[in-house]
DNA sequence: AGCACGCCGACT
DNA sequence: GTCGGCGTGCTC
């Protein structure tokens, strides 16, 4: 039994004695209430012992009583979930938190499942790659431009024939809406939701998924961790992107769970999406590609021909801007916000919102970040403020020069946007788009920023509509970079495959291991330091009250290890640590 | 000697 | 997470 506090202090966890009136009701995964310090507490079965007739039976406390009337975790997930606290070097019981529902959860009474059309197989090469796949451990990375919907209704066809589950992970709550939406078309009452944000529903998601088999649980990362009932498969919608990976510790990919899932639950996993990531070229995923072009043509803009003093948007870019809006078309123009500060206005008077002591710009928050002055409302009694992307500001003041009234952001339903990452979920298809800055997004400090950039990039460009002269304009001053002929002809194989040997050149990850620890305050870097040794270490680094140190070595596995006693001491004194492996950003 | 405080380890 | 034990160092 590992009680349900997040320390490092209980990953053996203890043992109890199972009173006869709970003989038979508590299991591995149980949540139970036990004495512990003289108070009570939850805690998750971790294993069971038969019999307990040892001498050491009568000296151990009693279980008070059963939380929760199903367990939150099989034997077989548990062997992951194990893995995960090692890997993330997180407390056990912090990562056995994630398998359950956010409430106690509950028995589901069974649900009247409707019967399986057969699949309309569309895709011939999905079945064939599914038939090679299938088995423990295999791995179907399935390249296609759109309708992954269909593609996934195929997917999961036979398994849910079979009565068999299948998990659907999707970026954003938006995207795992829509996705069961389409799904809900052919399989109805067989499709469990999870993008409500209320816990009660999420919780009563929950209890169906673990109850019954022949679902498909459809929701964003927080269903990777779920039991569901006679799991049989695992699809992951563009598992590269940011949004798969949760941002606190233990900062979990679902893409590693999901792979340490395939292989303890012997799960098919199917990755969908416009393009692999690195870390699936390396694990040599059976790939298939679905006939057809990846995204809209590209022209490649080189900045370097532009005339100094020039603004943001080259001239040629200008001229198209001109031409679409005059043809009424939509435009969506890329840009990002690294190195602008960001800013925010007041949403009645439109006005930027600056602070009252200093001036400065202020991000959305309630302080000056400079000066620490309350902010208050704005001057003229507004105290609704909307977030403004200095860099979004200034595309959108240039270009209104060129388009005038028709420039806004993709909420303000105007024909020519002007948006971040963010805005690519909600933005309408396109006539054309325009990436401002792609040299900030592939130049970034990371090592996964060009893998990231040809992501993003990607994207916009699948953001334009089929017809003539669409297309996505790319401005760049580095246009021999091979991240452009990866755009250019739609293939991002060969720029992918050299990322792979560069990675493995540096021992970076998937080839090599990185983390980076980061304290928020006062910190002796004599406490973490020694668990470092052996790596590569980059750091201390400072950055306002944030020390960070990034450690790189082929195994990280004894860092970790002697990592986890020093985190746990820092954060019994009540310090901020935050352990990022495979950080994504830093 | 008596007591406050903080660190450290136990908690089944 | 929470508690208590114990060592340090200060005060009576």
């Amino acid at each position: 039994m590992v009680p349900d506090i997040p320390s490092f202090a209980f990953d053996d966890g203890f043992a109890y004695r199972v009173p006869p009136e709970l003989a038979g009701q508590a299991a591995v995964g149980s949540l139970v209430r036990v004495p512990l310090a003289g108070r009570r507490v939850r805690g998750y079965v971790i294993g069971l012992e038969e019999g307990g007739a040892g001498p050491e039976t009568g000296r151990l406390k009693d279980v008070r009583s059963l939380a929760a009337p199903v367990p939150v975790f099989t034997p077989a997930l548990l062997e992951s979930l194990r893995w995960a606290a090692r890997h993330y070097a997180a407390p056990l019981s912090a990562v056995l938190a994630k398998a359950g529902p956010p409430n106690l959860p509950k028995q589901a009474p069974p649900l009247d499942l409707p019967g399986v059309p057969p699949a309309a197989g569309p895709v011939p090469e999905l079945s064939e790659a599914a038939a090679a796949g299938r088995g423990p451990g295999r791995t179907v990375q399935l390249i296609a431009a759109g309708g992954w919907a269909e593609l996934i209704r195929e997917a999961v066809s036979a398994p849910v024939r079979a009565e068999k589950s299948v998990l659907v992970a999707a970026p954003t709550a938006v995207e795992a809406a829509e996705l069961a939406g389409r799904l809900r078309a052919d399989l109805g009452s067989r499709v469990v939701e999870v993008s409500d944000q209320q816990n009660a529903s999420i919780t009563s998601a929950w209890s169906q998924a673990a109850a019954q088999g022949g679902l498909v649980v459809v929701g964003t990362l927080r269903v990777g961790w779920w039991p569901v009932k006679d799991l049989s498969m695992m699809v992951l919608v563009e598992d590269g992107r940011r949004a798969m990976k949760e941002r606190q510790t233990p900062t979990v990919a679902v893409r590693t769970l999901a792979a340490a899932r395939s292989s303890a639950e012997g799960l098919q996993l199917l990755l969908v999406g416009r393009l692999p990531t690195v870390q699936t070229l390396y694990e040599d995923a059976a790939v298939v590609r679905v006939p057809g072009r990846l995204w809209a043509p590209v022209e490649i803009v080189d900045r370097t021909e532009d005339p100094p003093g020039g603004g943001v948007v080259a001239t040629r870019v200008r001229a198209a801007v001109a031409a679409v809006r005059r043809r009424g078309g939509r435009v969506f123009v890329f840009t990002h916000r690294r190195g602008y500060a960001p800013a925010s206005r007041c949403a009645q008077c439109r006005r930027l919102r600056s602070c009252p002591s200093c001036g400065s710009r202020p991000a959305h928050r309630a302080d000056c970040p400079r000066c620490r002055a309350e902010l208050g409302p704005c001057p003229c009694g507004g105290t609704r403020f909307e977030p403004l992307g200095a860099g979004v500001g200034r595309v959108i003041e240039e270009l209104r020069r060129v388009a005038g009234e028709e420039v806004g952001s993709v909420d303000s339903g105007r024909r020519v946007m002007v948006g971040t990452e963010r805005d690519l979920t909600a933005a309408p298809a396109v006539d054309l788009a325009v990436a401002v800055d792609a040299d900030g997004l592939v130049r970034g400090t990371n090592y996964r920023s060009a893998e990231d950039a040809l992501a993003v990039l990607a994207r916009t460009a699948a953001s334009v509509r089929r017809g003539s002269g669409c297309r996505m304009m790319v401005q760049t001053a580095e246009p021999g970079h091979p991240i452009y002929t990866a755009l250019l002809r739609a293939d991002p194989f060969p720029f992918l495959r050299g990322e792979l040997a560069a990675r493995r050149r540096f021992s970076l990850p998937p080839c090599g291991e990185v983390l980076v620890v980061e304290v928020t305050g006062e910190v002796d870097p004599a406490v973490l330091e020694p668990a470092f040794e052996g790596a590569a270490v980059y750091g201390p680094a400072q950055d306002e009250d944030r020390t960070r140190w990034m450690v790189q070595d082929d195994d990280l596995r004894k860092v970790k290890g002697r990592l986890r006693p020093a985190v746990g001491r820092l954060r019994d004194k009540g310090v901020k640590v935050r352990v990022d492996v495979d950080p994504r950003e830093f």
